[in-house]
DNA sequence: ATCCCGAGGG
DNA sequence: CCCTCTGGAT
């Protein structure tokens, strides 16, 4: 998704790519809800007429929402860039905050953004459970699909901590170009001999609950 | 019609 | 736990 990892794991397609932390923020915050493709297509515009905290904290929240307009819920999310620009002004000496703690504090930041920003701008390890992580534990009969912390804890587990940015982006790839909703592409998954759900195809959430329910009265 | 590389609020 | 916010893709 970013440039460092774009170097290092080639072989991950990455389509987000910003080494400036605010940038990567920002284009973060945008990516809720919305395809890379959209997010890339209002950024260059965006960072062209206010490119750091400075400019941004100083821009009409109108004018905001209409250069990101096509990336979905754009009224909140303009809102949020614009007084989370003046927070890293006013609370963090216009940089962007380098702890989980203080990210969180920022609106339209929550545990999933923070630790996508902790990773790739700052390189602090850290597990990012998006909603394929949700998706996949479906699949699995994982009934921790919806407590993403206790995934995230569950994982870090599993998973030695110099792999825990590599593993996120992965698995967000993962759920984006193979373990999605609609027409999973089994046929493309290194997991299909692993997954209960294999060759299924389109799993909704009904038919979720129903395979996750069974799985609990089989056990 | 239904979901999406979330977050915040009740 | 539930709901809302949004346009776009399928």
């Amino acid at each position: 998704m970013y440039r460092t990892l774009t170097k290092r794991y080639p072989d991950v397609r990455c389509e987000l790519d910003f080494q400036d932390p605010f940038q990567l923020l920002v284009a973060v915050v945008l990516s809720a809800q919305c395809t890379d493709k959209r997010v890339n297509q209002v950024t260059p515009a965006l960072f062209r007429r206010f490119k750091n905290p400075k400019a941004m904290a100083g821009a009409k929240v109108l004018e905001i929402e209409e250069l990101i307009r096509s990336t979905g819920f754009f009224r909140i999310k303009a809102k949020n860039i614009k007084i989370l620009s003046e927070m890293i002004m006013s609370n963090f000496a216009g940089q962007v905050p380098g702890t989980l703690e203080e990210l969180i504090t920022l609106p339209g930041v929550g545990r999933k953004t923070a630790n996508v920003v902790l990773g790739h701008a700052f390189g602090i390890p850290g597990i990012t459970v998006d909603t394929h992580f949700g998706r996949l534990s479906r699949r699995f009969g994982w009934t921790e699909e919806n407590d993403p912390v206790k995934v995230e804890f569950a994982v870090a587990e599993l998973i030695p901590q110099s792999e825990w940015t590599n593993l996120s982006q992965r698995m967000i790839w993962h759920g984006r170009r193979i373990c999605h909703s609609r027409k999973p592409a089994c046929g493309a998954c290194p997991l299909s001999t692993l997954c209960p759900s294999y060759g299924m195809g389109e799993m909704d959430k009904v038919k979720a609950l129903a395979m996750v329910k069974s799985d609990e009265d089989f056990r």
